[in-house]
DNA sequence: ATAACGTTAACGGGGCGTGAGGGTAA
DNA sequence: ATTACCCTCACGCCCCGTTAACGTTA
């Protein structure tokens, strides 16, 4: 649509930016082409230029992929209702429906409460599995202990719960 | 292959042991299918029938995909390399080899370190990702606070780390 | 003009969802 | 005989990985 400038200032190429990223290029084209990324500024040439906000969403997206395992279309309802931020800040045309930006804001907060609640359960459990796990460790390191001919369940310990 | 009982007995068929599980249907059978579960007995007519022990595999199956993100793949290895255990118990002809099960045991433990160090890694990351969010709720709330006309930002608190 | 990077299709695979078409259990 | 449950294909979708064929940049 729109060819802007012909050299980087800060903004990165598709190669340099999945590179920081940690995913692949084809990954980012994947999220822009789902509405996930917004569609970066290019070169001339048609090269995507990728700010450091679009950087900064794509570490988000991972970590609600990744840590959370959302799927991509929640992802893209929860990050679209966080937007209201910065969409407010683009047309901050003074004053004028604050009651609109209040409501907005208000959204915004529910997903991010949703988002707390879903991680502290997840936390819960994984703590729980931390210490199943730890218990199956100690089970091992007994049967050693009791039964290995030469030593070898030392040195690498875990701490317990 | 082996039809069996004709009545259950502490079984359950795949409707109440996917219910149970909270997984479908489909995924128990593609879960056998690719050689996470083993085979469960069946009916004459066919139906499978899941033992507490096929439960408790499909549980840990869930824990280890849900929880830590792992493909299928890795799980494979992850759960046979504990089934070393059972195994064991299984054919315990009294002594002979120890040092083959020494071995296995060893093997499982290092797998289970791996699966500590992974859970530990990511609880640090989502205590990470749970600390931005709490921040963020409070810039909502803050915003709120100051600009709301009606307040909505009392009640549900979530603790700060 | 060559290498290194980018572009858009387009197919492939893992992990299931979702029928179709039919048999089994009470 | 009906109803609810089960069976086995088999195709489809999501989230990319991976060529393939081609243009851009330094």
């Amino acid at each position: 649509m729109a060819g802007d400038g012909p050299q980087p200032e800060g903004y990165l190429q598709i190669g340099e930016a999945a590179a920081r990223a940690d995913v692949t290029q084809r990954t980012l084209r994947y999220y822009e082409e789902k509405g996930l990324l917004r569609p970066p500024t290019r070169m001339e040439g048609g090269f995507r230029l990728y700010s450091p906000d679009d950087m900064e969403r794509v570490r988000r997206i991972k970590e609600l992929r990744d840590l959370l395992g959302f799927s991509l279309a929640d992802i893209k309802e929860m990050i679209e209702a966080e937007d209201v931020k910065e969409q407010i800040r683009s047309h901050w045309r003074r004053d004028a429906d604050i009651s609109e930006k209040a409501a907005e804001i208000r959204r915004a907060r529910e997903v991010t409460l949703q988002q707390i609640a879903l991680v502290d359960e997840k936390m819960g459990r994984m703590a729980e599995m931390r210490r199943q796990l730890d218990a199956r460790r100690e089970r091992y390191d007994t049967w050693l202990h009791a039964n290995a001919p030469a030593g070898a369940a030392a040195g690498d310990q875990a701490d317990g719960a």
